[in-house]
DNA sequence: ATCTTTTACTAAACCGGTTAGATGACAAAG
DNA sequence: CTTTGTCATCTAACCGGTTTAGTAAAAGAT
């Protein structure tokens, strides 16, 4: 049998109160004599005591529990994150519970609101939809990687337009002329912000802006989708030579797609990409990439969530600086 | 206000045990009418009632959460399986902690009574070292990856000595008489068998066994290390030709050390290594490589622990095999 | 010597569910 | 006409903590 706080107080002869106070450091403050304290902390270490988590969450309302909810925990992007947030939560005595939502809103909503009904303290969110903040309505919330909405205030954000207005001058300052941009179909403001970037760079360089060059790719059939599309593009009579893909998995399917199939253009190409991955360090087409800064992005991010827990006032949103590896 | 059983039961002019009956679905069972059913379900409605998980599971000793603890979430093989365990759990109505142990005995030791105090349902676990089902006691636990005793059941692996061997012989039988071996220094029972496997290949082929080839990488300092060994390898007088990795991260830094520092000799390598990796199918050198079944793997292991869970009684060790990818 | 404060500790309510056992009403059986 | 059984529902205890509001005794102040 576990023993509770009732076990101690008998053993020590002594009140649930008694036991409680003093297991939780406020011996002193609620003068517990000397010799009593001494007695109930021999007699928790005796039984092995451990408090039962639940029912002191019941009680005071904190379960000292997370939620982490991205659309896929396997994207080696979020799985860095969810380490890192895993980590700086744990210093502070949180345990994380983990989500994927599969890029869907509705599996969203549900996982949020079964997360709130296991009273979680609070969520680190890559929100799929901007409706996600109504279902959380009270629940202490972060929004990382795509922000819906400023206002309200709690999220971490890069600056996604100018990194793809970098990225994009980049592939123009080698040279090429006709950038494709492989991009999703899904509404992701951080997406749509890497667009614009794209689309500014071009003008502002004097290139026009072929529509035929941009590919939307379908979340759900990314792998089969970007074969398709690169294969299209570099079958155009005028085919481009540089790429912009907005995410590492769709880089990382590109660089698939030209080895697999195309491996002759390997040298002529030259790929630009969202987010580092290791393999860009010696993949071809050489991958000129925007790196993330996890640790700054996981960091802040439960550092503003512990500030909504504590405060219940939001803070304003943080935007970090990418890093561009030129490869 | 959120709304409770009592505000319910008040409202709709019942008890509270009545509610909960209704709300459970009991009604019938319970003799409850059918218009005091109605009347219940129709106000827990309209207050959008949302029963709270904590006390639920305060009471009834089952918090329909599991954790889910492996070395480092961010390593892909885990990250993939930590996908496909939530999936599977949440079908079953489970919510899941995770959390990385870093291959520290101690750190996993913390996680485990942080989450047993939680009051977690079960565990599925890489485990680091062989201590940890000791301080799990009667928590039900499942091991994958790494099987530190077949005895005690609820295991889930792959035949790693057989895949090490096979994987040896697909060098040996490329051509390539001096294979390296790029291991881990830290005692895993998967590794070691891994490392069987690698001398009875050998073996089998008359080949003899040069403990110069072999190189322990420390699991802190592994991309470090990985450079340094292979760098080693490769500047010896009769250097190798073959090399087996053990896993899928010091394959790709061994990849990435060939292209950074010796690309010419990247055509004529030919690396082995356990786990897959997308970027296998079009690095240099070459990989051959061992596909370990996640999904079969996240499967059999959610089953096997709620099987425990239900029963209390342990289910014979699972051992599935490897696809072996030549290349 | 009496009043006030401090010390050391406890009883009981509470968090929000679940559940064993009781209860009163009514119908069928003996 | 009592007994037994079923129906419909409730009371109260319980899970294991936290916390408010005490209380009795000892120490300090007037």
């Amino acid at each position: 049998m576990k023993p509770s706080l009732k076990t101690i107080a008998e053993q020590a002869g002594v009140s649930k109160t008694t036991v409680s106070f003093v297991l939780n450091g406020r011996g002193e403050e609620k003068h517990i004599s000397t010799e009593t304290q001494r007695r109930i902390l021999e007699t928790a270490h005796r039984l092995n005591y451990q408090p039962n988590h639940l029912a002191r969450s019941l009680s005071t309302g904190r379960s000292y529990t997370i939620g982490f909810v991205v659309p896929d925990i396997s994207n080696p992007f979020f799985g860095k994150i969810a380490r890192l947030v895993e980590a700086y939560a744990e210093e502070l005595g949180y345990s994380v519970m983990v989500a994927s939502t599969g890029e869907r809103a509705d599996k969203e909503r549900m996982i949020l609101e079964a997360f709130k009904n296991r009273q979680i303290d609070g969520v680190v969110l890559a929100p799929s939809s901007g409706e996600s903040i109504k279902y959380t309505s009270d629940m202490p919330l972060v929004c990382f990687d795509r922000v819906f909405s400023k206002e309200t205030g709690n999220t971490v954000d890069v600056n996604n337009q100018e990194t793809a207005f970098l990225l994009t001058e980049r592939l123009i300052n080698k040279g090429h002329r006709r950038i494709a941009l492989i991009s999703l179909s899904s509404f992701l403001p951080n997406i749509a912000a890497r667009i614009k970037g794209y689309q500014e760079a071009l003008e502002k360089n004097n290139l026009n802006l072929d529509e035929r060059l941009i590919k939307d790719i379908d979340e759900k059939e990314k792998n089969r989708d970007v074969v398709a599309a690169v294969s299209e593009l570099l079958a155009m009579e005028e085919p481009p030579t540089g790429f912009l893909f907005l995410n590492n998995v769709l880089a990382a399917q590109g660089i698939w797609t030209i080895n697999q199939l195309f491996p002759h253009l390997a040298d002529s190409l030259h790929f630009a990409s969202f987010d580092n991955l290791d393999l860009f360090d010696f993949a071809l087409p050489k991958v000129t990439s925007a790196l993330q800064p996890s640790e700054r992005i996981a960091q802040e991010s439960v550092k503003m969530l512990m500030h909504q827990i504590e405060h219940r006032h939001a803070m304003n949103g943080v935007c970090f600086s990418t890093t561009i590896i030129d490869r």
